[in-house]
DNA sequence: AGCACGCCGACT
DNA sequence: GTCGGCGTGCTC
C-alpha cells in the first residue's frame, strides 16, 4: 500500500482527494499543490496515510510541497475537521473559510515582517567619504549608526523615501525584513474600574489557563470594554494572545484606535475591508505569536493561535457570527469549541444576551458574571409605546410619532426612525382592531400569500383563503404588515423639509467609511433625522440624539420565525441605549397595532433579563431551541415544480426515525425572489446526537436525487434565520 | 465549482 | 454546412 496525501481542495465536493507525496516532508497541515482535473489546485494536507480506497492507478503525484512546517497547527487542524463535520461543510470550503485568500495560492508566504533598512557595504563606504548630498546625505549618516525600521526612519528623517530609493538604485542601501518588534511599548492608564467591573475581572481572570465559558451580562454603557481590556492586560501580561471578535457593523475605527492606544502592543485587525494581502500578513503574524491581540469579525475566529490565551466574543447574541452562505458556521460557537481545544477561558459579553446562551448559562454550562450598573449614572431611556391602531397613518408613521419627531427637532436636537426589518413574511393584520391571522391548529402567525390569495401556516401547512373583513371588529381594514411597503425616507422628507433626512443602511454605507462620515456629519449637532436599520443599532454616540422611534414592531411581534420575539426585545434594547446617551434624557417609542402585547409590556416592565427567561420558558414548553435542535433544507429553482419536486425526494429519502420531526415541504416565506421559486424543509430533533447522525447520509443520498440536478440547494445546520 | 463532452436550433 | 445552447459526468 503506498502513502498518500489526504488533500483538501478548493471545490465544492464532500471528499478529500488522495495523492501520491511529492518531494520533501509532508505533514497535516501543509498545503500542497496538486493536479485536478486538468488544472492545478492549491491543497491542505489533512493526513499523510498509508493506503488509500481509490484504484492506486488513478493516483496522480503532487507537484509540490509548499511548507515543510505545518501552515495550520494541530488544533486548528481538528478544530477545522469539527466545524466541517458539525455544519456540514465541504473540507475545500472549510480551508477556505479558515485561510486568507493569499495563503491559498501556490505561492511562498509572504513576508511579514517589519520592513526596515541598512547600508551596504557600498554604502558603508560612500558614508565614510562624505559623498552623496541632502536627503541622501543624511540618510546614509542615520543608517550608518543602526539599521532602521520605517516607522522609525519616519520619525528621524520625515521624507526619507525618495532618497532611499535612489541609494537603493545605487546599491548604497537595501531594504529587509526582519520578526516584528516585540519591544512593548507603554499603554495609556486604564481608568479606574468600578467594583463590579474589578468583580468580573478578577472572577474572569482567575480562570485564566483553563477552559471555562463566561456569560458578561451587561447592558450598554455598563462598561463591558473596560473588562474586557483588563482581561486583555492580564492575558497579555503572562505572554499570552487574546482573540476578540465583534459583530460585522461593530467594527468602527475608534474600537481599534482605543485598543491600540490602550494596550501599547499590535493589535491585528481582520476586517473584511482589508486587502487580502495584510489580511494574510495578520494572519501570519498571529500564528508566529507577534500578534498578541487580534481583532475581528467572524472569520478572524480562524485566526491561528500558537499562544492563546483568552477569548472573547463582544455583542454574542448578534447574528452576523452565523455565516449565511457557503459553509453555514457559527463564529461564537466555533470559539467555544476552540476555547475547549486551547484549553483557555472564552467570554462571551452582550447586554441582551441569546436565549441560546442564558439556557447554557442556566444549565451550569457558563458562569454568569453580571454588570448591572451603568458607572457615568446615566439615566436609561424612558420607553413608550404608541398605540395606532385606527389612526390616520403617512406611509405607516403615526401622528403621535411625528408629533414626537416634530418636538424633538423644535428643541434642536437629533432623532432616529429605525426600521425593524428583516424580511419578515407578511403577515395579515387589521389596522382598526390589531387582529392578525392566526393558524387554528398552531396558534401561529399565517403567512400571507398574495398571489394565491390564501393564509398558510408555516409549521404545519394549513391552508385558508383570505377573509374579506376582520373576523374580530368586522372592519374591512386588513392589511399585509411585513412589506417594504413604508418609503419612510420619503415620508419624512415631505413631513420636515427644512431638516436633513439621513438615510443609513447597506447601500447608503456601501462605501468603506461612509458610515463614519455620515456620523461625523451628525456630530455637529445640528437638527436631523435619521433613518435606518440594524447598522444603527449600535456602537456610535450621538450626543444629540435624543428620541428614538421604531417602527416595524409588529412584524416582531407575528413573524412566524421563532426567533422573532427573541429578536425585537434585544432590538429594542439596544436601540435604546442610543437615545440620550450624553447629558440630556432619552426617549424611546414603539409603535405599534399590539399595545398590549406581552411582550412589550413585559420588556417595559421587568426589562430584558425577565422577558428573556420567559421566553426561554415557553421554548422550554414547546421544544424549540435551544431545547431541540434544527436544520433546514433550502431549495431554490427556476421553475417551482422543480423545487416542489426536489423537497418531496428529499423528504422521501429521510430516515424513518421517530425522534425525527419534518415541517414541510412549503414555500419558503419568501416564496419568489430573484426570478427563483424558494422552498424549504425544517428538521427538528430532540437530540442533537440523533440528528446528526443522520444528516451527512441524508446529505449523501440528495446529492445522488435526480431531482437535486436543476436546482440550487443546501443545507443549515442550526439556522438562525428560518429563511 | 470548473471543465469537457455531446447532441439539437438559428446563423456567419 | 457550423456556432453554441446547457444537460451530464467527472475530478484522487
Amino acid at each position: 500500500m503506498p502513502t498518500v496525501l489526504r488533500v483538501a481542495l478548493p471545490v465544492p465536493l464532500p471528499n478529500l482527494f488522495d495523492y501520491l507525496p511529492a518531494a520533501g516532508r509532508a505533514v497535516a497541515g501543509s498545503r500542497v499543490e496538486v493536479p485536478f482535473g486538468r488544472g492545478k489546485l492549491v491543497g491542505v494536507v489533512v493526513e499523510v496515510a498509508s493506503g488509500t480506497t481509490i484504484d492506486t492507478q488513478r493516483l496522480k503525484p503532487a507537484i509540490r510541497l509548499l511548507d515543510e512546517m505545518p501552515l495550520l497547527d494541530s488544533e486548528l487542524m481538528q478544530t477545522l475537521a469539527w466545524a466541517a463535520d458539525y455544519w456540514l461543510g465541504a473540507p475545500g470550503e472549510v480551508y477556505a473559510s479558515a485561510l486568507p485568500l493569499a495563503l491559498r495560492e501556490a505561492r511562498p508566504l509572504p513576508s511579514f515582517g517589519e520592513e526596515y533598512w541598512s547600508l551596504t557595504l557600498a554604502g558603508r563606504s560612500a558614508h565614510d567619504a562624505g559623498s552623496r548630498r541632502g536627503g541622501s546625505k543624511r540618510l546614509l549618516a542615520v543608517l550608518a549608526g543602526a539599521a532602521m525600521s520605517a516607522p522609525e526612519l519616519a520619525e528621524h528623517l520625515p521624507g526619507w523615501r525618495p532618497a532611499a530609493r535612489r541609494l537603493a538604485t545605487a546599491g548604497l542601501v537595501v531594504r529587509s525584513e526582519r520578526a516584528p518588534s516585540r519591544r512593548p511599548q507603554v499603554g495609556s492608564t486604564a481608568p479606574r474600574l468600578s467594583e463590579e467591573q474589578q468583580h468580573a475581572v478578577s472572577t474572569i481572570g482567575a480562570s485564566l489557563g483553563r477552559y471555562q465559558p463566561f456569560l458578561l451580562d451587561g447592558v450598554t454603557g455598563s462598561g463591558k470594554t473596560e473588562v474586557y481590556l483588563a482581561l486583555i492586560e492580564q492575558t497579555l501580561a503572562s505572554g499570552r494572545q487574546a482573540l476578540l471578535l465583534v459583530p460585522e457593523i461593530g467594527l468602527a475605527p475608534q474600537t481599534v484606535r482605543r485598543l491600540r492606544e490602550r494596550l501599547g502592543v499590535s493589535v491585528e485587525v481582520l476586517h473584511s475591508s482589508l486587502s487580502e494581502g495584510d489580511r494574510a500578513r495578520a494572519w501570519l503574524r498571529a500564528r508566529d505569536g507577534s500578534a498578541k491581540v487580534i481583532l475581528g469579525t467572524r472569520s478572524a475566529v480562524f485566526t491561528p493561535l500558537p499562544h492563546a490565551g483568552i477569548v472573547i466574543v463582544d455583542e454574542e447574541h448578534d447574528s452576523s457570527y452565523k455565516q449565511q452562505e457557503g459553509f453555514r458556521y457559527h463564529a461564537r460557537d466555533l470559539a467555544l469549541v476552540r476555547a475547549r481545544a486551547l484549553g483557555i477561558p472564552v467570554v462571551l459579553g452582550s447586554g441582551t444576551p441569546s436565549l441560546e446562551s442564558l439556557a447554557n448559562a442556566e444549565a451550569g454550562r457558563y458562569h454568569t458574571v453580571h454588570l448591572r450598573a451603568r458607572p457615568g449614572a446615566l439615566r436609561p431611556p424612558q420607553v413608550q409605546i404608541i398605540d395606532m391602531r385606527a389612526q390616520r397613518l403617512d406611509h405607516g408613521l403615526s401622528p403621535a410619532l411625528l408629533g414626537a419627531v416634530a418636538e424633538t427637532l423644535a428643541r434642536g436636537e437629533q432623532a432616529l426612525v429605525f426600521r425593524n426589518r428583516r424580511g419578515y413574511a407578511p403577515v395579515l393584520l387589521c389596522h382598526g382592531c390589531g387582529w392578525h391571522a392566526e393558524c387554528p391548529r398552531c396558534e401561529r402567525p399565517l403567512t400571507l400569500h398574495a398571489g394565491r390569495r390564501q393564509l398558510i401556516c408555516h409549521h404545519c401547512d394549513h391552508r385558508q383563503r383570505l377573509p374579506t373583513s376582520c373576523p374580530s371588529c368586522a372592519a374591512g381594514s386588513l392589511k399585509p404588515q411585513g412589506h417594504g411597503t413604508e418609503r419612510l425616507e420619503e415620508a419624512l422628507i415631505a413631513q420636515f423639509p427644512e431638516v436633513p433626512v439621513l438615510r443609513v443602511d447597506r447601500e447608503t454605507t456601501r462605501r468603506r467609511d461612509a458610515f463614519e462620515q455620515l456620523l461625523e456629519r451628525l456630530q455637529d449637532d445640528q437638527p436631523a433625522i435619521l433613518v435606518g436599520t440594524q447598522m444603527l443599532a449600535k456602537g456610535h454616540d450621538l450626543p444629540n440624539l435624543t428620541l428614538v422611534a421604531i417602527v416595524g414592531v409588529d412584524e416582531g411581534l407575528h413573524s412566524i420565525d421563532f426567533r422573532a420575539g427573541e429578536r425585537l426585545a434585544q432590538l429594542v434594547v439596544q436601540v435604546a441605549g442610543r437615545a440620550g446617551r450624553a447629558r440630556r434624557p432619552g426617549r424611546v417609542l414603539l409603535q405599534t397595532h399590539q399595545p398590549d402585547h406581552p411582550l412589550l409590556r413585559g420588556l417595559l416592565a421587568q426589562g430584558y433579563a425577565t422577558t428573556a427567561h420567559e421566553l426561554l420558558a415557553e421554548r422550554r414548553q414547546v421544544q424549540l431551541p435551544p431545547f431541540s435542535h434544527q436544520v433546514l433544507l433550502r431549495v431554490d429553482a427556476a421553475q417551482r415544480p422543480l423545487a416542489d419536486a426536489f423537497l418531496a425526494a428529499a423528504k422521501a429519502a429521510l430516515p424513518d426515525q421517530p425522534s425525527l420531526q419534518v415541517a414541510g415541504p412549503m414555500p419558503a416565506p419568501m416564496p419568489l425572489r430573484g426570478g427563483r421559486h424558494r422552498g424549504q424543509l425544517l428538521l427538528e430533533a430532540g437530540s442533537r446526537t440523533h440528528l446528526h447522525g443522520m444528516l451527512r447520509p441524508w446529505e449523501r443520498a440528495l446529492r445522488a436525487l435526480k431531482e437535486a440536478r436543476r436546482v440550487r440547494w443546501s443545507l443549515d445546520v442550526d439556522p438562525v434565520d428560518l429563511y
